[in-house]
DNA sequence: CGGAGTGTAGGC
DNA sequence: GCCTACACTCCG
């Protein structure tokens, strides 16, 4: 298994970070590392030390306004909150604060071994990251792109207040209608919608990154309008809206609409498939 | 919190998918059934609501003292651990939480019939109100052939028609061509006057039609957001910001299709804006 | 730090 | 292709 530049370069810093000899016999101080691949920003690796996850480590980042920061959604909210736009961090690795260039296959433990999962992790306190961490596969994985924020589409988050959820156990109520359009637009790009589209292959990476940007925008702006005013950071440029309603009356329209364009698209793909396979 | 919209046909069939008969109109809760085949043993059955993944459901068991187990190999620990015996439990489905006399997958004729383990997720929620299922994707393991002109080579992502039908059992009278562009149309379902769809004979047409469905989403938002203006919340203010503007890297390389894209989306967003703050 | 929720490699 | 089993994330 070889390791990545970046990664290497990134576990020197953990580990002298992990390792610093504790000054003056106090606690361990934690340092707070820039992160290269964000301007302005710190990052902070914390083992745990007692529990079930003993031996595990937390990586928390501050922003360059000194905000904590715990996951790379949060992240891209306050970047998107202090920056109006839209980040790619589809390949930053929050683990490491480097952005990969391509994600390791890590090989899978032996399943037929029981207890080997955590008992390595919590024999080796030095080590800061697992070196092959599994890395989440992601929908875009276009090079790294700002796309503006300019859609402006604050009032494209549906209305959260739609009742009609599958059921309330779990994660609080999360309705389909929420991330109706988010997943649509998702779609499209995903194997379905682009793959097949072998007019230009730069155009492709183009164009999903336009869709990174408008579900990502879709996102966002539903996320920060479910938030807390208190919890949003000062100079955001976007003001936080209401999410529109959907009336009964729209859903009608729209569902005929539908049809009709389905029909319409049916009987165009049909000559389509006649005229590519005769 | 207004209900009134699921009086309407398509909300119907969104009823009677999410809240299933045992709920009684109570919002269903996340149930510990006991679990007639493990005495003292419950379980719970808990659907995905998001990710690639959403529609899937999960099956969790807690032991007679509580403990939280996840897989059946978990069970044979959790037995090995208090009963000091090792249980067989090849033929216990853990699904279905059931012994079962054959573990082995044989051919129904009724794929209804639903002793199986298989097969049982929850009907997608309908597909003009809820997201869509997506299969997990399968990028760049190995070999990769993804770009393609071969509409037969595609069977993966949505289906939300068949959903309840194991794969093989159930699809005989489906084509995967059939399949994939009934998934396409779904992805695309949302906008009306889809008449100028370049049809002819290139994939330009898959890009168009791409390109189609944001823009008429895009001013499908419009409409929405223009029909309750007084829904929405006080700044109504003109926007400052240009409607959109794509990246910030290789303008001049992209291809024609891009270009066009980036007018029309433009075009699009921006009458939104308009619309929207006049 | 726990743990519900989701991702996903590998088996089939 | 679909599923199992479990690693990982993210937020409380």
């Amino acid at each position: 298994m070889e390791v990545s530049i970046e990664q290497e370069t990134q576990i020197e810093v953990e580990q002298s970070v992990e390792t610093l000899p504790e000054s003056n016999g106090l606690v361990e101080e934690k340092v707070r590392t820039p992160c290269e691949a964000l301007p302005g920003w710190t990052r902070v690796v914390v083992t745990r030390k007692r529990g079930n996850s003993a031996g595990k480590s937390d990586v928390y980042y501050y922003s360059p306004t000194g905000k904590k920061v715990r996951s790379k959604p949060d992240i891209e909210k306050m970047l998107f909150q202090t920056d109006g736009e839209v980040k790619d961090l589809s390949k930053f690795d929050y683990r490491t604060g480097a952005f990969v260039e391509r994600t390791t296959t890590r090989k899978r433990k032996n399943p037929t071994s029981n207890t080997d999962a955590y008992g390595k992790d919590l024999a080796d306190f030095s080590m800061a990251s697992a070196p092959f961490r599994q890395q989440p596969k992601k929908l875009f994985n276009g090079s790294v792109t700002v796309v503006s924020n300019d859609l402006n589409s604050s009032t494209n988050g549906l209305d959260l207040t739609f009742k009609n959820v599958p059921n309330r156990s779990g994660m609080g109520l999360v309705s389909p209608r929420q991330i109706y359009w988010e997943r649509r637009l998702q779609n499209m790009s995903g194997q379905n919608g682009l793959v097949d589209f072998d007019v230009c292959c730069d155009a492709n990476g183009e164009f999903q990154s336009l869709l990174h940007s408008i579900v990502k925008t879709l996102q966002m702006e539903r996320d920060l309008a479910n938030k807390k005013p208190q919890e949003l950071e000062g100079n955001h440029k976007k003001p936080t809206k209401k999410p529109i309603r959907i009336t009964k009356a729209d859903i009608r329209k729209q569902e005929k609409q539908v049809i009709k364009a389905r029909r319409e698209l049916a009987k165009a793909v049909a000559e389509y498939e006649v005229l590519k396979y005769s």
